[in-house]
DNA sequence: CGAAATAATGACAGCGCAAACATTTTTCTT
DNA sequence: AAGAAAAATGTTTGCGCTGTCATTATTTCG
């Protein structure tokens, strides 16, 4: 049973060191029960000595609570998930959680695996991207016991708690927006929207309304990857020979808007009023562009404050569940 | 000793399920040591049936032997990291090992607090970035006996492995190739240089270079935030005020460089002609601009890659320290 | 000053799993 | 078919820590 690694410093050593038992060391680290100001002391100096780490393994395993929290993302390449788990690591600064990161490149079976293997740590709680999930990651999230939280999407029924905003509303507020402002012939560009499950509402949202309203259906190029400024330039360049006279594009993100602005500078084409931009997410890159982006700001930073809120005010998880909508609201920017 | 939660299932309950062991159980599981297919088969429909998540807590408890790999980074805003993490991730994806990660904001006592924390989860290895930490923190990585992987700077002693490029050296190369294209009135715009490290390297090859050349020292602007767009937009409009008659501006970071970038899109000023713009890292995003950025690459990637074959190569830690140079290039671009 | 209350510390078991070694079953060899 | 080798499975123990329930010092107060 595991070589036993005579040079791997336990409680133990500390104890003797300090000259009292490992239960009292335990208690001077975790700062639990009554401990005398003299015997304090005298641990906190042994553990200096004997350079001590804890491990906590042992610990969570001993006590059955964990400070980790799962955060699971479909991609780091993408702007907007740096900028959630920015959001998140802000959060959790001071509560004491820390986060182990899952990436998924948007594969509902490649999530299964990492939420498996994230579950298998016992985290305190998991935060995941997006309503959708396989059969089984389902199964998994409402089996535990710890808290759930799915961010990004309010347009849905959660496992426990869901906080976002529905992107079919998001989608439809685009198009009521650009055809307030007198555009007419629509394009869209946006990554594959089988991969990207919120893409995809905002996608019909958009489309719905431009159709409802008796505006021509946009025309359409979808790239075969995901999310990129170098893809939503080619898209644009793409879109443009195939159509030339569409008045507005909107993107699926602000990545791919960004790209299509530099196709304009590029090109020479008059940003808004030869050419509407219109991107999603309000992301600080777009808004630093020579022209600040026009595009729907999301929220991820409030998203991923009440994400962590939520399980630090709350460990178990309620009977009911519940949806927080965090609501999004339109930058007017320079480029539609 | 932890209230029992007879909810949680255990191997035991699977191999009670299945009619084995619990240890054989752990063997299918661990595809460990041999099991005849019959048995095999109906342990995983055991796990199935119970709906068993194994909990590799008491696995590395038990193995001293964990799948956890520690990424210590310095900020998720700055564009390098997530790059950095995505290259990772990608190297890591295929090894069943899972990246925990930390962030210290620049801040050497915000990592002595991290790595204390990573190492309490036994890490199979810890990547964290440049080779300055505080005395307790090489303290603490010089005694664990696990891999520690030092990326982004080659330029000093290593506790372990370092994996990157010198920051001097490419400092230097930025003026040499700079004066080389014909500029001569140089600026220089980067963060607070006393917290990243690694831009103080390199303004510092960068200034040394210049002065050692006969140039005039560069005119220089310190933001005090850390890299960002909008901070490289503010800088050089601020620099140019002060200093109107610069011909070219280095940017510690392709993220301030692409502010710069901005700045003279939108005041029309003459990119590369009028005044040059060189950045460092070689981000996607810099290469995406209307003009691709003129920068040097740090080969982030091949980093991401060499760190993690490291470890997985070798588990133990080699008795004498070694230094990686992945080098850097010069992307000619159109900025410079 | 002594009983009761409180503060401070300790003994011990067990969290869930895997290593080491032990045992049983199957397969192979001649 | 008997013995040797290999394959398959099981038993026991302990990883390092913390919860529970003592036990022992110290204080309080009538």
């Amino acid at each position: 049973m595991t070589k036993r690694d005579d040079a791997t410093i336990t409680l133990k050593d500390v104890a003797e060191a300090a000259g009292v038992s490992g239960i009292t060391v335990s208690r001077v680290l975790r700062a639990s029960g009554p401990i005398s100001e003299a015997t304090r002391k005298r641990v906190l100096e042994a553990v200096k000595t004997t350079g001590y780490v804890h491990n906590r393994l042992a610990g969570v395993l001993a006590s059955a609570r964990s400070n980790l929290v799962g955060v699971i993302l479909p991609s780091l390449s993408n702007g907007v998930f740096p900028e959630v788990m920015a959001g998140i690591n802000e959060a959790l600064a001071q509560s004491g959680f820390q986060p182990v990161v899952g990436v998924t490149d948007y594969d509902l079976m490649k999530e299964e695996t990492v939420v498996r293997s994230m579950l298998s740590w016992k985290p305190a709680a998991i935060i995941l991207t997006g309503l959708q999930h396989s059969r089984n990651t389902r199964r998994m999230l409402e089996d535990t016991p710890i808290r759930v939280i799915e961010i990004m999407d309010a347009g849905g029924r959660p496992i426990d708690v869901a906080i976002g905003l529905s992107h079919r509303d998001a989608g439809s507020a685009t198009a009521q927006h650009l055809i307030e402002k007198g555009y007419r012939r629509f394009g869209y560009i946006g990554p594959d929207l089988e991969r990207d499950l919120r893409a995809h509402d905002r996608h019909e949202g958009f489309r719905h309304y431009l159709t409802r309203h008796g505006i021509a259906a946009p025309v359409e190029y979808l790239s075969r990857e995901t999310s990129s400024i170098s893809g939503g330039k080619e898209g644009l360049a793409e879109l443009l020979r195939m159509k030339p006279d569409l008045d507005v594009v909107v993107f699926s993100s602000d990545d791919m808007a960004i790209g299509g602005v530099y196709h304009c500078i590029a090109t020479g084409i008059q940003l808004k009023t030869q050419l509407g931009i219109f991107g999603f997410n309000g992301l600080d890159t777009g808004q630093s562009l020579p022209q600040p982006l026009s595009t729907i700001r999301s929220n991820r930073h409030r998203i991923g404050q009440i994400a962590v809120e939520t399980f630090i005010n709350d460990v178990t998880r309620p009977l009911t569940s519940k949806v927080i909508d965090t609501g999004f609201s339109i930058i007017h920017g320079e480029t539609a």
